[in-house]
Formats: C-alpha cells, structure tokens, sequence
DNA sequence: TGCCTTAATTTGCGACTTAAAATTAGTCTA
DNA sequence: TAGACTAATTTTAAGTCGCAAATTAAGGCA
C-alpha cells in the first residue's frame, strides 16, 4: 500500500532518530537506559550515539553514581549544537524569537503590522529584518540556524511549495519561500498554521505532554483545534483538518463570518460571547476597551447579574457539546483547552465545562478522556512554531541543513 | 518518541509486506513492475518472491508479451494459499461467510438470533456450528483459515483481551476469545465493530479505493462512520472514535437514544427521520411494515405531499450539515455516503446534499471532497470482517497463524 | 543460426544489528 | 593500597539485508 522502500541506511537513520527523541524528550539519560526504552541492543545504542556525540548532537550530561559497578553516563541532546527561531506572524504584528535545540528563549522581540491587511510583501522583509536582530542580540551566528518556524493564520498547504490561505490578513495562495526569497536568509523554512503550532508546543511542553491521542482546542477571538494522533498532528488531506469552530452547533442558528451559520464559533468564541452578551443587555456597549476585558467583565458581571449568569451558563452548555463531538468523533484521551478566551473560562469553569461535556458525549468514551487546561498561553505560538525545525531534526535524525541540499540533489538526478 | 526497535529482519518484513500488499491490491504485476512501484530493486523484488512463491503465497499468472526481449511473468497473490470467515453478528441474525484469499465468496449462510438480547453464550456455539458447516459446504480444511473476522454491533476495545460493548445487544465489556473457547476452533479471531468493517470493506473494494483520506459515512436505523486517516481505520484511544452519529447538530434538540439531545442520529437516522415524518402526519402510521419501505414511502411520496416534502428538504440539511461537520473536522479527500438509508436518500438526492454540505463546509475543504454513495450495500459488513485476517497477512507480511504463537511465545518470555 | 532487447537472477560488497566476550570505571573490603 | 566485585560500555564475530553490476534467461527478428 504504502511504497516507502527500506534500505539497511533507512534503519539506521530510524534508529538514530528514535534514539535522538527519546533523549530529547526523556533526557538526560544512560546509554543503558537508552536501550531499555528504545528495546535496542547495548551495541547499537553504543555506536549511533558514538556517532552522534562526534557531531557534537549529543553530549555527556554527568555520571549517576552506582553501588559498585561502572557507573552509567548522562547523555543528552546538546542544547547548543544549533539554534531554531520561531515566528508569529499575527493579525497586527510579527513575533519572533531564538531558542538553543533545548527550546530555551535567548532573544525576543515584537514588531507591530499595519492592520488589518499586511500585505505579505511586507513581511518578508520584515522577519529577515528582525532576524538579524536577534542573532545580534543572542550572539548566535546565522550558520548555527537549525531552521526557522514560521506560524501563520490561515491554513498552510504543505506541498512542493507550500502555500498559505490566510483569509483573516488577506493572504490568498501565498508562497512562503517567495517571501523570504532574496533577502538572503538560508536557513531551511517551516511554515504551519498557527493554532498547529500552539498545539504543539502545548504537546511537547504543556498539558499535552505523553499523550499518543489529544485535541488542543483553541478559544480566542475565533475558535479552533489542533487534533494529534498518534503522537503527530493530523492535518488531512490538504491540511485543513481541525476546524472545530465552523462545525454545526445549532442548525440555522446565528451567522458565523464563515458565512455559515450556527457555527460553534458563532457561540462560544470570544467575539460570539460577546455579541450575545450585548444582545442580552438591550444592545448597550460593555463598558471595557478590548475583548479581553469585556469577557472579563462578563465573567465578573455573572456572579450578581442573571443575564450575565444566563449568557455563562448557556456558553458553557455548547462548549460542552463542542467537546462532547470531539470526544465522541476522535475518541482522544485527553482535551486540552486553550486559548486567551478559553483559558478565562476555563479557569472559572471547568468543573461545569466538564459536566457540560457528560451530558453529550457518549459515556464510554467520555470516562476516557481527560478534560484539562492548557499550560502555556497564547504567546506558546512562536514557541510552537520553533519546535518544527526541531521536529524535523528528531524525525530525520539528520540536521536539515544538510538533508535540503541532499534533497535538492535528489530532485536534481 | 515512540519505541519501536528496527533489526535488520524487521527490514525483511516491511519490504515483504509492501510487496505483498501491491500484489494484493493492483495485481496481477510482473517482479519488473513491483520494483518500479516500491521502489525496491529488482534483486531485492526477486528474492523476496522467490521467498513467496517457496511458501505458495505468491503464484505466477501468466505472460505479458513483449516485442523483443524476454517476457515479464505476472505475478499474483495465490487466492487458495488459504481461507477467510467474515462473520457479522448483527441484532437479529447471524450472517457467516467463507471467502479464498481474494475475497471470493465461496459459501454463506445466515441463522437467526433470537431478538432483542441474544446472551453472548449463545453466539459462540452459533458461529462454532455455522463455521464447520461452511467449511464441509466449499470443501475446505480448517487448517486453510488464516483467521475469522468477527463484526459486532458496538464498539471494539482492542487490548490483550478483545472487549466488545455493545448496548445494541445488551453485550457489556465481553471477552470475545472466551465466546468460542472451548469449540474447538484455532484459527485467529480478529473482532471489530461492524460499521469498521462494512467501511474497510467499502475501502477495499467499493467507492473508497484508493484513497488515503476518507469518511464512509453509514446512516441505517442508526447513523455511524468509518473514518480513514493515511490510509487506515482511526480508531481514537478506545476504539470508539467515529461516533458521528452522535454529535449534536441542534444543541437542545430532539431526545436521542443515546440520553443526550439534538443528536445527529436523531435527525438523519431512518427511525429520526420516520418518527419526524410521522409527527408531521399528525401522528398517524405510515402505511408499510418496515422501516426501510417506510423510508422510500416517504420518498416518493415527496413528490406529490408537501409535508413529506418538508421532511425530506429538512433531512438533507441535516445531513449537509453533518457531512460539512466531517468535512472541517477530518479534511478528507473523499466522503462515502452509505448504509441502507444513505443510499436511499443519496441515490436520489445526491445533488441536493452536496449542495446542503457545501453551505455549511468551509469553501477550500469542500472543494478538495468527493462525495459518492458506498458500492457495496449493508451486507458488506462480512466481507469486511474476512478482510481482517487478510489485512493482517499484509500488513505483516508473515501469517497469522504462526505469526500468533510466536507472539504468545514472546509474551511468556 | 546469430544478434538484439528486455526480464530476472546471481554475485560481491558495504552497511546494519546483535549476542557474547572483553574492557573499563567505579565501589567495597581487608 | 591492592585486590575482588559489580555493572556499564565497547569490541568482536557472526548473520542479514538491499543494492549495483554482471550474468543468465527468454523471447523476437532477420
């Protein structure tokens, strides 16, 4: 079914990365433990890691003492053998920050975007603009560049180009590679939507950590989710898979700006809550400048108003039926709930989100899954964004740097 | 990450099983054509068939004439290297059939359940019965049966003993193997949820060839999915993933069996579908025995009376808005429609619940989906149980008999 | 019959993992 | 302080594997 030859170097390089990503994640640890987890033979652990410790990947990290007997030493991935930077190109301005290979925060800065439609010949410039800049900052040289993520709203099309769809900034079919065409950047570019990349970055770091299945559901303005299965994130056939926010809620119900309508989005993301909110006070404004403290003032306002209580308790009604049909249509044994909205919330509420949530979904599943917060926040995009490069380093077991140019080669033949 | 140790024997497997699978599924290929499309080399091809073809698993079948040089030998899996039994345990009845390693039908035959709750002990003995009339009906061995697949109302946990859950039959949390230990059956059992089967069935064989992402979406008296994910069935963490049926599409809605409310199943199911014709009938019958002539009552009588009309236009928002719910949420290339009552609403309708999905699906996903109605027909449910043990052969590329006891040797290592 | 073309097999090689043996690096004991 | 002891690594000696190149097989054609 699947043609992917296999040649004795292929195992190798699988047994390379495996052995990279269990370090990476589980790390520091003995090349003894190494073999135990990764059910590989003492020798071979002795010889890839051999290997990878001469490209300096993988260095000792002390010894753990032993009542007699020689003692084991510490391996782990060697958090200054490359760097990785992450971006968060948002609505109205552009994150960007640089991490070692361990995804420590060594520099970082912010630059504001004209809204609300920066045209995408802006940006380029801009993120090259600002990656010298943090180089600068960090002392870190650009040809120590594992790699940049680049995380984008909108769906990105991965493929021989890959493409951007971003309809809230305006971006229509856009080349990501073109943006930073000639502006001399070389370091190897991974783009990915930015709900995918905070998902991430809560999966590798956050309230996802060691789950094979999750959902990262996403709360803000707008709604969203990022499904992992089996330990990677399911993006479909075109890379739009997770769209939480535009499924049906209520058949017919409120127009969502999908064009749909009765959209989950339309009830219990931020700008939804809100509008039903205002609706409910006869139409009169919140009197707080953004949404995020008008959902405050909500949330705040429920304790003593009954309408407010009213708007609160039917929101957390539908959220509930939102998870339920994640639960019962991926079957994921844990939830996490995200975002800047769904983490005031969530806050407050989770205990009745999470009757809410019984009250849909199928039992048997429902009893599986665990419904928790996320840990790290919406900055967590660029964080996220940051991991891809990383990813393709674990995954491959070989630095992308190089692997493009072999890449290229084999295009080439 | 994940802990899969790769020795150079497991390399042998692989190549074997993508060898085995393309000869399986676009055989019959010449060894030429296997090297072009697994990549192998053509000495890699030649010895692993040979390896094959020593245990009868692959025969040759036939010439490709050339014009000048020497002529390629067709190559195919051999359809008596051994026997499959699709069992579909249904409500009502017991549907057994015999099938070669191609699929062909060889034998059948179906015995009858006593309705609602048959006891689980009941079904061991049934099937134990029907298996050896079904071998001495085709004149096959026992020691020909690769394995029997079992499809079940309810869902599978898969685990170190198979659970099946299904309230359809009042079954709860029980231990398939131990329904037929002590008949005197060896061949390997392989249980799954029978709406997995009928959609592995539809993707081997029926409208889901090919593709790597799809949904074969079953609306009976019930409605559930398959949903395929690179190629194969997504389970979730406990195997209840794709519980479509039960999402809420109008949050609040109708009571659903299920004990929640506003259910998809309740709408778009038959008996949703008839009990909401029935309320508009202002509570009278419909004038047919069973649901499915009531179900195509309703349809003709479409035609001409304006509430059944109503009933049928809101039916198919109902689905276009479930399907546009898979759609955002899975991404698919390809949304198969099927069961007996999707085939009796698509067959004619089809046009209208495309258009209904593409009002409620995000634009860029919807125009990436096919949607077409299922091949195959609700008894497919068997043929999809006997691929089960098929499966396994490819997948593994070693047979599953021997494959079994090596396992459990390990597991008492 | 002999030459040409293409398919399949055989051969020689480099690479890989593993079990077992050897080595190494400590602790413990007298 | 010199063994004795213990347990982690490293080396060594098979045994496999897939591949490229070289052969061999099986026809067509003149």
């Amino acid at each position: 079914m699947d043609s992917k030859r296999a040649t004795v170097r292929d195992l190798r390089r699988r047994n390379r990365s495996t052995l990279l990503s269990t370090l990476f994640f589980d790390g520091p640890l003995s090349r003894f433990e190494l073999g135990q987890r990764t059910g590989l033979s003492a020798a071979t652990v002795s010889t890839v890691v051999a290997e990878m410790a001469e490209d300096r990947l993988v260095v000792e990290a002390g010894l753990v003492e032993s009542d007699g007997g020689r003692p084991r030493v510490l391996l782990r991935v060697n958090p200054t053998y490359a760097h990785v930077v992450g971006v968060d190109v948002g609505e109205t301005g552009v994150t960007m920050e640089l991490f070692d290979l361990a995804l420590t925060r060594l520099a970082a800065h912010t630059r504001p975007l004209p809204p609300p439609r920066p045209a995408p010949a802006l940006v380029g410039p801009l993120i090259a603009a600002g990656l010298t800049e943090l180089l600068d900052q960090a002392g870190v040289p650009e040809s120590s560049l594992l790699g940049i993520g680049i995380g984008v709203p909108g769906t990105v099309e991965q493929g021989a180009t890959v493409r951007v769809h971003a309809q809230a900034i305006g971006w229509d079919a856009i080349a990501v590679a073109e943006l930073l065409g000639d502006s001399g950047v070389t370091a190897p570019l991974f783009v990915e939507n930015g709900a995918k990349t905070q998902g991430q970055a809560e999966m590798w770091f956050g309230a996802g950590r060691g789950a094979r299945h999750a959902v990262i559901a996403l709360i803000g303005s707008g709604v969203g989710a990022t499904v992992i299965t089996d330990g990677t994130t399911y993006r479909g056939s075109t890379s739009s898979a997770g769209e939480w926010g535009h499924t049906s809620l209520i058949y017919g119900g409120r127009a969502c700006r999908c064009g749909a309508f009765g959209c989950l989005e339309a009830y219990v993301g931020a700008e939804g809550i809100l509008d039903r909110y205002r609706k409910a006070r006869g139409g009169r404004a919140i009197p707080r400048p953004d949404e995020q403290s008008q959902l405050d003032f909500l949330l705040t306002a429920a304790d003593r108003s009954a309408p407010a209580a009213a708007i609160i308790e039917e929101t957390v009604g539908y959220l509930g039926a939102g998870i339920a049909n994640l639960i019962n249509l991926f079957n994921p044994e844990r939830i996490v709930l995200g975002g800047w909205a769904g983490l005031a919330l969530g806050t407050r509420l989770l205990p009745d989100i999470r009757r809410a949530t019984a009250d849909h979904a199928l039992r048997h599943a429902y009893d599986r899954t665990s419904i928790d917060l996320c840990r790290l926040g919406p900055d967590a995009v660029a964080v996220g964004a940051a991991t891809l490069p990383v990813e393709a380093l674990l995954t491959s077991g070989t630095d992308p740097r190089t692997r493009s140019r072999l890449q290229d080669a084999q295009q080439n033949a």
